[in-house]
DNA sequence: TTGTGTTTTATTGCCTCC
DNA sequence: GGAGGCAATAAAACACAA
C-alpha cells in the first residue's frame, strides 16, 4: 500500500509517458502501428514466481534493488538479467521489461528536464530582449533629439556644418536636407521596402557590439 | 463507495544488428 | 533469422477526491 507513494517519489512524472510522448512527438514521427486486440494474460504465467496469470507489482525490495542496478548500468546483458532475476525470485524476462520500462521513463525524464532547461534559457532570452528593445527606444529618442538639434543649428549659420562627416560615397550635394539617416542608410546600404526593419536591426547589433565592448 | 486519473507491468509489432 | 531494443498501447494496481 504505501509502497506507491514511496515510488511515485522516485518516478514522478507530471504526465504519463504515452501521454506525454503524444504531445511532444512531432505528427511525421509516429509510426503508425496496428491496433491489437490485448490477449488476456494467461494462465501459463510469464511470472516464474507469480503462477496466476495476474499482473503483480514488484515489492519495495525488489524495485529498488532494480533500481540500484539500474543506476549503475541502463542495459542488461542477458547473463546479468538472468542473475538479477535469480536473486530477486523473478523471472528474467520481468527484469528485462522492467528495464525496457524504466528506460522508456528516464528517457522522458531526460527530454522533460531538456525541455524546461530550454524553456528557461527562451525566457531569459525575451527578458535579455525587452531590455534590449527599451535601449533601442532611448538611444532612437537620443538620436531625433540629435537631429533637432542639428537641424536647428544649421538653420542659424548657413551652410556650415552640413555633412558633418558624409561618410564614404556620400557626396555633400546628394541630400539637401541634413537627416542624419541617408548617412545610416549610405554606410550599411540599407534601401528599400525593408528600410524601417534593417534600420532597427542595425541599431540592435550596435547596442549588442557595444554591450561586449563594455 | 465509486469514478477518475496516474503509475506500473506486460504485450505487440516493428526495426536493427550480428 | 533470432535476439534485443524501442514506441505504442492495454490493462491491472493504486491514489484520491467527491
Amino acid at each position: 500500500m504505501s509502497n506507491m507513494s514511496e515510488e511515485k517519489m522516485l518516478f514522478s512524472s507530471p504526465l504519463s509517458s504515452s501521454s506525454f510522448y503524444s504531445l511532444m512527438a512531432p505528427e511525421g514521427e509516429k509510426r503508425s502501428r496496428r491496433r491489437r486486440k490485448k490477449v488476456k494474460a494467461s494462465d501459463d504465467g510469464g511470472g516464474g514466481s507469480g503462477g496466476e496469470g495476474r499482473k503483480r507489482r514488484l515489492t519495495d525490495a525488489q524495485a529498488k534493488f532494480l533500481e540500484m542496478n539500474f543506476g549503475e548500468e541502463r542495459k542488461l546483458e542477458s547473463g546479468r538479467k538472468v542473475q538479477l532475476a535469480t536473486e530477486l525470485g523473478l523471472d528474467p524476462k520481468q527484469v528485462a521489461v522492467w528495464f525496457q520500462n524504466r528506460r522508456a521513463r528516464w528517457k522522458n525524464k531526460q527530454l522533460e528536464d531538456e525541455y524546461l532547461k530550454l524553456k528557461s534559457l527562451h525566457d531569459a532570452n525575451l527578458v535579455d530582449k525587452c531590455h534590449l528593445e527599451n535601449e533601442v527606444l532611448k538611444l532612437k529618442k537620443r538620436l531625433s533629439e540629435s537631429e533637432e538639434e542639428i537641424k536647428r543649428l544649421s538653420g542659424c549659420s548657413s551652410g556650415g556644418v552640413a555633412g558633418g562627416g558624409g561618410g564614404e560615397g556620400a557626396s555633400p550635394s546628394s541630400s539637401s536636407t541634413n537627416t542624419y539617416q541617408p548617412a545610416v542608410l549610405g554606410e550599411f546600404g540599407v534601401e528599400g521596402e525593408d528600410l524601417m526593419y534593417e534600420t532597427e536591426y542595425t541599431f540592435s547589433n550596435y547596442i549588442m557590439d557595444w554591450g561586449y565592448l563594455l
